[in-house]
DNA sequence: TTGATTTACGTAAGCACTTACGTAAATCAA
DNA sequence: TTGATTTACGTAAGTGCTTACGTAAATCAA
């Protein structure tokens, strides 16, 4: 059976890649029963000179949905076969008129007829379905172009602002939560050392009892992402522990985190918050910078073995 | 406008291709959103070796409509990530399983809500069409490997076979045809001199008249080759004036035309056919050899100052 | 007018497939 | 069994597009 159909859906791009090189191939086979040297990726170009008349290369990349440098290839080979001619542009020295030259004009009419043949083919492989499979494909066609659109728009606006995600402080039975983002992001980048453990289950007592925070980011009530302020003198807390679900990085949820807790910094009147990081976590590191955050010199040794930048923001 | 749409039928394959990219982008974003590293071209190996098991590359190639190369280097690819490993088949040295890893496994379970919400995204495009859509689909992929195959044969078969295609001897109606199928070949290869025409002008005079004999090729009543047997000595001939319509070219029209003109040569009681070619015509060259002429030493000058080989025929 | 930006086009490199070819194991034919 | 053919797989080269980048002309902004 064929696998690629039984999955349906989601292989329709493989299907569709099948379908068009299928399709190529059958007009290449016509082509070459009548000894045309055309090839049929060049139909569309060809058409649109015959058509339109002369047209730029960007002109007629644009009305066939390719990009400049292929249809750029593609003029270079029609004209060293004979079928088309360039010529400048009066009005604008940056153009590149192509034109159907006089044997390319009498290909066309040549094509005419084996055009039809194909036409009539795939007609009759449709059937009675044709308008409605032509009408369909268009609005797949107009749909994906409107849905990319909208998609990076979605991105950009990102999960956060639609209220989906909010942060809180410290729930007892997110205690697990915490724990195990950050075991799932200590896991990835480092490895995972017993050290870690210790504070990470017992959060309460290595950080809040001390005058410290805790802080969640929840999207639609589920624990993504989380960070944390270890108060490390009078008015002056160091952040750790920020990890964001991989699953949802890239969101602005890892911003959300930031801001919380330099609100709540800020709050019990802190004057400054310092963090320790690693310069491979590109992400991050830009974070930091986003929200007013500088490199500076580390006051006394790390307590941390993997961190190699110190950073800083006075409030 | 878009002119691909408009083009409608004969523009298929293009609008299938771009389709099939736009909506593997598509996927990409999707994929990218939720932060997975993985290409959405490499779905239909990891889907199918997660639904069927264990598979070999020729075999996963086979049923994903790709060739084993492909597979072998997404494979590659794939198992440098982790996400597959390979295993040797006890009953194959030849062949290498390839197997989702247990890190595969957890993410083909990580990809299956996505995947779901690709599949709702994609039905709710199609709407109420998407029945038939992918039915008619299925039709195209069906009937176009199919009609490929038929159409190796048909090629094969050639017109010939088919009784759309005889060889009758000189008749003035077709006196045009047999100048105008020369001058389209010679202006082709060489340049027309005025010579020709004499010859072609008159053949009954030139041709005829001295004892040769002029044949036609005729597709559906229209001459679409012609040949001519020019008397060269007491029981011998000259193939002269061979030519067949460049679209109805690798037929076997010019096979029937020399058949033809064999049989009616030795039905005149000749010994030996002669003819002069050009080394640059393989085609006729091939033909010649297929039907007993070898190359031999030309008894005097030639005529034509662009043959330059010289075949004969025992008969 | 001048300097900055946009536009038209070409070249180069990358990509994901293909075809072509080579090797080694399996299978078939005698 | 032996020799020829088929099959499984890999590598290399080719293909037809893409993105990235560079150049020169046109346009815009001051």
């Amino acid at each position: 059976m064929d696998y690629l159909a039984e999955l349906g859906t989601l292989a329709l791009g493989s299907r569709l890649r099948r379908l068009s090189d299928l399709f190529y191939e059958e007009v290449a086979d016509i082509y070459a029963f009548y000894n045309f040297d055309l090839e049929p990726r060049y139909f569309g170009l060809v058409s649109y000179l015959h058509h339109h008349g002369p047209a730029g290369v960007t002109e007629a990349a644009k009305a066939l949905h390719l990009t400049h440098p292929a249809v750029s290839v593609m003029a270079k080979a029609l004209e060293e076969s004979g079928w088309i001619v360039f010529e400048p542009d009066a009005n604008d020295e940056r153009r590149k008129l192509l034109r159907l030259s006089s044997k390319g004009q009498a290909l066309v009419a040549e094509l005419a007829p084996v055009w039809e043949q194909i036409r009539q083919g795939v007609d009759e492989l449709l059937g009675d379905q044709a308008q409605q499979f032509f009408s369909t494909l268009g609005r797949i066609e107009s749909a994906l172009e409107d849905v990319k659109f909208s998609k990076r728009a979605l991105r950009r606006a990102s999960l956060a602002s639609h209220n989906r995600c909010q942060v809180i402080t410290w729930q007892p039975k997110y205690g697990d939560a915490f724990h195990d983002l950050n075991e799932e992001w200590v896991r990835r980048f480092f490895s995972y050392e017993e050290k870690d453990g210790a504070l990470l289950r017992n959060p309460e007592r290595y950080i809040r009892e001390p005058g410290g925070e805790i802080f969640f980011a929840l999207l639609d009530g589920v624990p993504v992402g989380t960070c944390a302020l270890q108060k490390t003198g009078d008015s002056e807390f160091e952040l750790i522990k920020m990890a964001v679900a991989r699953r949802t990085q890239g969101q602005g949820i890892g911003t959300m985190l930031l801001d919380a807790a330099l609100a709540w910094a800020e709050a019990q009147g802190a004057k400054k918050v310092t963090l320790e990081t690693n310069g491979q976590l590109v992400g991050a590191l830009k974070l930091y910078q986003r929200r007013g955050f500088v490199r500076a010199q580390r006051p006394g040794p790390t307590s941390y073995e993997r961190a190699d930048i110190y950073m800083e923001r006075r409030l």
